[in-house]
DNA sequence: ATTCGTATATTCACCGATCAGCACCGTTTT
DNA sequence: AAAACGGTGCTGATCGGTGAATATACGAAT
């Protein structure tokens, strides 16, 4: 279960260490995508084809606005592989779309995990999600 | 069942001992998380494979606000795993997050444990309870 | 009270993860 | 050909995490 965060560095040449934590979930081909928020994701190589299998059921390309939607996880998804020192190498596009600079934040997300640059980071705080838990009567 | 009060101390690597009376019910591997309070929940591992299910069905991911609660409970957990001597190390973020300092006091709440500052422990009066129980008509 | 055994505390040494810098390609550009 | 560029690999230094050994405190039993 990926869980956790963690923060690691960018190299001059856009490379950056997978935090250890993560190595053996997320095993040593994985693909990186663009996140909805402000951010990447990276799913391990079983859950990406989960997700993109639910979202061609769900979003038949007949219809254009599927067509777009679809592209948008097509077109910015790349799989990655771990080199001999377990750095990946984040394309240009994906380093720009997610503004991400030197400092990088690994998030764990239990199937999946996001980056992002911690400047951007939406979290939030302990009051509000306790008040969400009680709307809807999740024992924590 | 997880009951009592106890205190123990970190160490200068942020590592404390798990109070031996808690040892058999937690199992050797256990989910370390932020509390809602200004503490942490120490899960035994079924009871927050539960929980992170319950929490999956109760909010769909794909609205924004249950992403931020997902992030909430994924991104602030770690497993730990008992060392040979019954220690665990705190991740220094969560260490901060309930301004942990040198004794750490261990609360039982009958299927997880409560991790406190004793300085910013939240206990309350009999009496305040008394009334609690009167209110909604609990035999005692 | 003394002894024994277990739980807890402290210290030191070691190992692994991370980081920064640089050398080494091919490919493209000047 | 030389320079620039994007990508890959290697190394040594640093820092935090881990293991082991020992010391201390405390409660139970005699």
């Amino acid at each position: 279960m990926l869980i956790g965060e963690y923060t690691n560095t960018l190299d001059a040449k856009g490379r950056v260490i997978i935090p250890a934590a993560f190595r053996y979930d997320l095993g040593d081909r994985f693909v990186l995508a663009k996140g909805i928020e402000k951010c990447l994701n990276i799913y391990p190589e079983n859950e990406w084809i989960a997700f993109v299998q639910k979202l061609q059921e769900a979003m038949p390309s007949s219809v254009k606005e599927n067509r777009k939607a679809i592209r948008f996880f097509s077109a910015n998804a790349t799989v990655c592989e771990l080199d001999k020192q377990g750095r990946i190498l984040i394309p240009s596009k994906l380093r720009e779309y997610a503004s991400l600079d030197k400092e990088l934040l690994f998030v764990g997300g239990f199937h999946k995990v996001e980056i992002w640059n911690p400047d951007f980071y939406e979290d939030s705080e302990a009051e509000e999600i306790g008040s969400i838990l009680e709307e809807k009567n999740i024992k924590y």
